[in-house]
Parts: C-alpha cells; sequence; structure tokens
DNA sequence: GCCAACGTTGGC
DNA sequence: GCCAACGTTGGC
C-alpha cells in the first residue's frame, strides 16, 4: 500500500465533485513523470490525498483511493478537448490515467497549514517550484495529515 | 495579473 | 546533444 497526492483545480473536478460521483477517471495529466507514477507505481487501493491547487485557498481537500489500473485518457484522441493530443494515437496511446474513488472529506487543510509542520517538510507539493500534478507520499505524513483532516470532523 | 520555476520543442 | 525560446503551472 502506497500513497500519494494528487492535485485538481475545483473549477475542472473538485472533492465535492469526486463525492457526488464515487469515481472519476483521473484525466489530463500530461506530464511523463506523473504518468509514469501512474503506470508502474500507483496499485488497486493505494491511499489519495486529493489536494486543490489553482484556487484561491489551495490545500488538501479530501481522501480517495486508487480504484483502477492505468488505460489510457480518452481525452487524448478527442479533438474538442484542451487535453488533446495530435500525436497520440489509440493504437499506441500516449497519455494514461486511473481512476481514483471518493473515500473521504475532511476538515480542509491549507497550503499555508502544511507548511507549518516540520513533519512535512519534504513533500513533494511544498517544494519551492513543484509543478509536479503527482507525488508521492510517506507512510507518516499520509498519518499526519489524516489526523488533521479529522481534527474537529467525525467524518470516520 | 505577476512572475518564478519547470518541461518541452526545435534549430543547429 | 546543446540550449534558447516558449508555454504552462500555480502560489501569491
Amino acid at each position: 500500500m502506497a500513497y500519494w497526492l494528487m492535485k485538481s483545480e475545483p473549477d475542472e473536478v473538485s472533492i465535492d465533485d469526486l463525492a457526488r460521483l464515487g469515481r472519476v477517471p483521473w484525466f489530463g495529466v500530461r506530464n511523463y513523470q506523473a504518468r509514469n507514477f501512474m503506470r508502474d507505481a500507483m496499485k488497486l487501493g493505494d491511499g489519495v490525498l486529493f489536494y486543490h491547487s489553482g484556487c484561491a485557498v489551495p490545500g488538501i481537500a479530501g481522501l480517495g483511493q486508487v480504484a483502477s489500473a492505468a488505460y489510457a485518457d480518452a481525452t487524448q484522441f478527442d479533438p474538442a478537448s484542451p487535453y488533446f493530443d495530435a500525436k497520440s494515437s489509440p493504437g499506441q496511446p500516449r497519455w494514461l490515467n486511473v481512476d481514483v474513488a471518493f473515500v473521504a472529506r475532511g476538515r480542509f487543510v491549507p497550503l499555508t497549514e502544511l507548511r507549518c509542520h516540520p513533519a512535512l517538510a519534504a513533500m513533494g507539493v511544498l517544494q519551492k517550484g513543484s509543478r509536479l500534478s503527482i507525488t508521492p507520499v510517506t507512510a507518516e505524513e499520509w498519518q499526519f495529515i489524516t489526523r488533521k483532516l479529522m481534527e474537529l470532523n467525525d467524518v470516520f
């Protein structure tokens, strides 16, 4: 069992969307390192910290779970999609996605709060200039953050 | 809207 | 293979 932080712009897919839909394909990843994490390292049932980025208050909005193996991202073949990639083909898909299932909401833990905890200082999302949309999370970081999500909140 | 940091592209 | 130019990300 491994753990991941996955960024999503809430304007596109928010934790509320995930909660409503139950499960979504994590489409739109167009970075090879992030793709390779999905293809090579993610396993069914891995824990996901659902992170809101590109919004007024970025931070961790809830928990998810990896719900499928990696498969071809449909948006790369759709000319109407902003994620269309003319250089990809169904026979040789360049971009992949996994499905992510909703697990729980929690207290929203803002980025500014994550930065306050020395225990989290090594997290990818906190590194200067880090733009990677999928980053590994250690078991210790996972435990620390899920406790934070549970504060003043009895979702569990 | 600004801008630092990063990844990709393409000429050479 | 180098590297400048460009586009994108994402916090602020």
